[in-house]
DNA sequence: CGCATTTGACCGGCGC
DNA sequence: GCGCCGGTCAAATGCG
């Protein structure tokens, strides 16, 4: 199936905001793939008067209806696939919105975006989105079929990641990180006063603690593309790592604090590292919001488990615990713990001091989990702080039911490794209703299913804390959500989901881009809609989404966002 | 010409 | 107190 030529169409014809625009879109294919089509005119017959040549003209109009045929048909099945993913889409919505108001009483914003969400049926299709960072510059529509392309030239290995977009409550975020513990952005050094600021004073509230979220990412351009716009104002040569740091302020708004720094691992050059600072302070690009509230749960677990007793990150500091969120790994360095500790994935980037730091590690595969773990004990990373990690990692001990991970599984690795390709449309083999409740009927009713499963006490027991963590009930949710979009969107949907005019599928009124920023991990590639922009403080820690602008010239408007793109 | 990036200098925190 | 280091600033430079 030629996936590429639907999603041309696509390219061309639409710019779909929601699963219902990309199945209008399918509509279209057969005109485009007549337009394309090799198909002798009417004037060239009348002027073949050999019948040689015009049985040649006839074979040559009978293999094109025939092609056209087949490419209809192939439209069909597409569609057919479409009207599938939409049904399964909206009933995890569904079950998903009960699922939350019956786990927290009291309904919060990520309840009601969620649910906004569902409500206007918005999926994120962009799992394989391509980015361009260049304005104006046309998508590049990921041709190989493989991994997860994150821009030009990069891509995420982690399965399917396109979560509808939910930004997590006030009380659940990050926000509530900036509430109990101080304003989460730092801004450590540079006080000299040539930067003074209000964001300075209230980074001096509390310094002891501020939340950082680190991402992990395969990517091969410079930066990942997270949906903000960003300038880059420094960067440095660290320590222990030949690769640069480069430091990128939030420009989205002229005195947002969010920043984010940016470094190739050392070991793996594929990998990057964005290391996110800070809330936003301002409306959101859709396509940012993913990975805000992403790394907002993340912190909010971070946050969350720093302050209350027995359930957070202290619960697990005397236990590597390694488990596997959909692909999705989670770090979790609290520097401010007790020793001994674990050693940061990359110290390098996350050494502040006094800074908890979750890094979410999106590189997939349990190999680079692996390698990761090993890198942790080498003499040559030994942190400076002590760490406290909470480690997500390996899919041998992945606390999801083996039914639901074996069919993520399978469906990521069919989809979403860059080592494979994808030669057509598959879901795995069970509906994903029925893997998630499967899932949170184990993890929530009968938490201690999981051990069956797991075999390691140590793992099992760790599990059970974690699913019991609110804090990691919010990321859980944010995966999940993670997984439900990237079900329903599905890698071929992510395909047809490529923008006109840009890399990520911007469904909503600010587009992002910057030229720095050319990856970006799908599941930021929200879109939804209304969620995000409306809600300035529940940015986050938001990451990164470049956006390109300067602070005097470009305006923080929707249309001017586009451009971004 | 305007904007983004680069890059050397500067500053503050921390360890010795 | 000194030096190292991370982080930031801002002038210089490059690019469209």
């Amino acid at each position: 199936m030629d996936i590429s030529l639907h999603k041309s169409g696509l390219k061309e014809e639409s710019k779909p905001s929601d699963v219902e625009s990309c199945a209008k879109v399918f509509d279209l294919h057969p005109v485009l793939v007549v337009t394309n089509m090799e198909r002798p005119s009417p004037e060239s017959e009348s002027r073949s008067p050999s019948s040689a040549k015009k049985e040649q003209l006839d074979d040559q109009l009978g293999s094109a209806k025939a092609e056209m045929d087949e490419v209809m048909e192939e439209n069909q099945r597409l569609k057919t696939h479409l009207d599938r993913i939409l049904k399964d889409y909206r009933t995890l919505q569904m079950q998903y919105r009960d699922v939350e108001a019956a786990k927290s009483p009291h309904q919060s914003y990520h309840d009601l975006t969620a649910a906004a969400a569902a409500d206007h049926e918005l999926i994120d299709l962009s799992l394989a989105m391509s980015s361009t960072d260049k304005k104006g510059e046309a998508p590049k529509i990921r041709d190989d079929k493989q991994g997860l392309s994150l821009g030009p030239d990069c891509k995420f290995d982690l399965p399917e990641k396109s979560p509808v977009t939910i930004n997590l409550t006030p009380e659940n975020s990050i926000e509530e990180v900036k509430g109990e513990a101080g304003e989460a952005w730092p801004l450590r050094g540079v006080k000299n006063g040539r930067d003074g600021g209000g964001e300075d004073e209230i980074s001096q509230q509390n310094p002891t603690k501020r939340a950082r979220v680190s991402v992990r990412v395969r990517c091969d351009t410079p930066t990942m593309n997270d949906g903000c716009q960003w300038r880059k104002y420094g960067q440095k040569i660290s320590k222990g790592n030949p690769c640069p740091r480069a430091y990128y302020r939030c420009t989205v708004a002229p005195s947002c604090p969010v920043r984010k720094q940016v470094q190739r691992c050392a070991e793996d050059m594929s990998i990057l590292t964005t290391t996110y600072e800070g809330t936003h302070n301002h409306p959101l690009p859709a396509s940012a919001t993913a990975m805000a509230s992403t790394t907002s749960a993340a912190a909010s677990m971070l946050m969350s488990g720093s302050s209350t007793s027995g359930t957070g990150p202290n619960s697990f500091s005397s236990t590597t615990t390694n488990a596997n969120l959909h692909g999705l790994n989670f770090y979790l360095s609290d520097n401010s713990r007790t020793k001994p500790a674990f050693y940061l994935p990359n110290p390098s980037i996350s050494s502040s001091p006094s800074y908890p730091t979750i890094t979410l590690d999106l590189t997939t595969s349990s190999s680079s989990s692996s390698s990761h773990l090993n890198r942790l004990g080498s003499g040559s990373f030994v942190p400076r702080y002590s760490t406290t990690n909470l480690n997500f990692s390996s899919l041998e001990s992945n606390p999801l039911p083996i039914s639901y991970n074996n069919s993520l599984l399978t469906h990521g690795q069919q989809s979403f490794n860059r080592n494979q390709n994808v030669s057509s449309l598959s879901f795995g083999s069970q509906p994903y209703e029925t893997l998630y409740q499967s899932y949170l009927q184990k993890t929530q009713s009968n938490p201690n299913s999981n051990q069956q499963h797991l075999g390691p006490d140590t793992i099992a027991a760790a599990t059970k804390a974690i699913t019991s963590d609110p804090s990691f009930q919010n990321v859980l949710a944010a995966a999940l959500t993670s997984i439900i979009g990237g079900s329903g969107g599905g890698p071929t949907a992510n395909h047809n989901a490529v923008e006109k005019s840009s890399g990520f599928p911007i469904l909503s009124s600010f587009p992002p881009t910057s030229n720095a920023n050319k990856c970006a991990p799908s599941f930021m590639n929200k879109s939804s809609s209304s969620t995000s922009s409306q809600h300035p403080g529940l940015a986050l820690l938001s990451p990164p989404f470049p956006f390109s602008s300067s602070n005097k010239s470009k305006s923080n408007s929707p249309a001017d966002n586009r451009d971004h793109v």
